[in-house]
DNA sequence: AAAGATAAATGTATATTTTACATTTATTAA
DNA sequence: TTAATAAATGTAAAATATACATTTATCTTT
């Protein structure tokens, strides 16, 4: 090391995941239960001390694949928190990963013990801040799913119009009016309808739909700003 | 300290403030010409390691205080920085933190030797991932003078509609039509025209304006949102 | 006192986007 | 054939964004 650094003092890294996982309709967020102290008993999100030879989005996905055996997930970094006295045991910061994953397609996802995934609308309590990064992170995914589409990452690859709509009123708790979510969606020239139909919920079936990842990616760099609805 | 805590690797952990100024109609950042190793004769942000009994902002805040003498600045974080090799002479993080300075109501700043406000319009080359710092701030400035108004920390408190216009046509490098501009401006109800005029820069002169800070937050606290431009 | 110069202030018509709202359609099951 | 159900559709009114040129207040000069 240069000799410049060698007497400041060093701190604990900690990377932890704030989680939201979409199916069956429930947004939810994945927490486990500590089995070992600290913490023994007590809901915590996941995460990991940062090692030197990785970035802390290399930490946050290695600790999702290590405890899920996901991988390509979408992650991005949310916030630091680096309060002097958030964890007790040590001075130690924390940088908050948020991820997404769509589980519809993750049927065949590994559980490990003590792992859950919690309805966002009932979740337990949380060890030391980590009530608040998730309060941060769900302000990041409204924010996000109204400037992004956001189904790319939470929806199965195809999808219908309904199902979209439900994600939406799923992230802000709010219904929005059928005729005019699907005439904004498609305004945005972003979805190719394909033929077929799903009719798992309904007798008439709805028209499923892909997005076209490239031309959204087209648009974007065109300096294109999608803002999919004033919420 | 907890023994759980005992055998986990430390790091270095450091604050880069990316500090934006606006003064004479100019956006400016703060950068320091580094008078010893390591990058000695280069110009870098301005930074600090964070020690053990501050949090991130208070260290970016103690930074620019020694700096420049500056108090009670608007500073919030930006993103952290954790590639593995960012900087060749230890493995170490930084925070960055961005920084909004209105240099009119400040003419008495103490300016440190090696201390220099460069116009974004002609920046220095700068260490390490500096310059990829001030290019995610830039984002940042753009998207907070978007939905915040932002001449409330880059404007003295009194300022003119042609001022504050400039200052926009400044940090998106693009020309507003002035109707439209001020009409805009004056809709979201959070200006107070006081009766004196500004004639520093005409024979007319131009009416002073003040944030009307209370009524912004009420209106941001009852979900209200603004959008001051599609850009 | 009048004229000239200069930046500030203003209004309107058109286009676009958002909102509110109710009926018809395709399909399966009875 | 009918009943049931979710999917799909259209239109008018309101709000917002855009494009564009002239008048106004004041100081300086003649």
């Amino acid at each position: 090391m240069d000799k410049n650094y060698k007497y400041v003092e060093k701190i604990l890294v900690a990377v932890d995941c704030i989680i939201f996982g979409y199916g069956n309709g429930v947004l939810k967020l994945l927490a486990f239960k500590r089995a070992i102290t600290p913490f023994k008993g007590e809901w915590s999100l996941i995460g990991s001390f940062i090692t030197s030879n990785e970035s802390a989005e290399e930490a946050g996905k290695r600790v999702l694949y290590e405890i899920t055996g996901l991988n390509h997930i979408y992650m991005e970094e949310l916030k630091t928190y680096t309060k002097v006295d958030r964890d007790p045991g040590a001075r130690c910061i924390s940088i908050g990963q948020f991820a997404l994953v769509g589980l519809e397609d993750k049927k065949d996802m590994m559980v490990m013990n003590g792992v859950e995934w919690h309805s966002i609308a009932n979740l337990p309590d949380l060890v030391l801040d980590h009530h608040q990064m998730v309060t941060d992170a769900l302000l990041r995914l409204r924010n996000k799913a109204q400037f992004y589409p956001i189904g790319l990452e939470l929806l199965p690859k195809q999808f219908t119009i309904p199902q979209l709509q439900t994600l939406y009123e799923e992230i802000f708790q709010k219904k929005f009016d059928v005729r005019n979510f699907r005439k904004k969606l498609l305004s945005l020239n972003i979805l190719i309808q394909l033929e077929e139909k799903d009719k798992t919920t309904s007798k008439k079936g709805a028209f499923l739909y892909e997005f076209d990842y490239l031309k959204y990616k087209k648009l974007k760099d065109k300096g294109f700003k999608f803002s999919l609805f004033k919420i």
